[in-house]
DNA sequence: TCTACACATATAGATTATCTATGCAACTTT
DNA sequence: AAAGTTGCATAGATAATCTATATGTGTAGA
């Protein structure tokens, strides 16, 4: 089993969720990842450019050179208007699980706070 | 991409917690999930026994007959001491991702009622 | 100026997970 | 007696993911 860094379910719904809320370039992904997680999710690099340009040959993201003078160069990604729709589908797909396991872990007795 | 059924993330957490609210078997398993997403969440067995076999050479569930004369036989399954670790880890890892998912949904402005 | 480190992207190859399709068999309902 | 539901299982194909590795630039410090 091992549980794996770059999730399935969560992978897709956290970059277009990201880069909803602006243009963002891998790097940066996993960074925001990492500080919003407050350090408990890492995810690779090796990993994320691949399922980055899944998404884009999905039509999902768009990438863009950005390059100023002296200045490394960055491959932007922005959301594209099927990215929203699959964003949304992802969204419900995730609360559906999450209302499961929150019903579950209720009857199983767990703490709310954790379950919150 | 293409959305999957049993998605990493979750499966093991639902299995395990599905079996923290009693002993069950493949086919229970499957109705449970199906009835508790509102039928939105339909798993296929030739999905679910083989995950089930892995989740047992882990140690986390372990198997035993139930044939009672005249009814079908069936395999149920319990959760393990160890299964209660894995689960508790899945549990924590699920609720990372929430609130990560979270955070980046009320930035975006999405409705609450949704991300709930 | 040399070195080390953070920044930034990328791919190959191996491994693992998952889906689809199919098979079997017993019981139950019509 | 036929059809449907219950119940378990595996093979083969496909897809997703990880590990390891590669490359190059900019920056800070010795």
């Amino acid at each position: 089993m091992s549980t794996k860094s770059l999730t399935g379910a969560s992978i897709a719904a956290v970059i277009l969720s990201i880069l909803s809320n602006g243009d963002s370039y891998g790097y940066d992904i996993i960074n925001q990842v990492r500080e919003r997680s407050g350090d408990e999710i890492e995810w690779k690099a090796g990993s994320l450019y691949p399922v980055m340009h899944r998404m884009q040959t999905n039509g999902w993201i768009e990438d863009y050179w950005h390059e100023p003078k002296g200045e490394r160069r960055r491959r932007y990604y922005r959301i594209t208007p099927k990215g929203v729709k699959a964003l949304e589908k992802e969204r419900k797909q995730w609360m559906t699980t999450h209302r499961l396991l929150l019903s579950l872990w209720t009857e199983a007795g767990f703490s709310p706070e954790v379950a919150q």
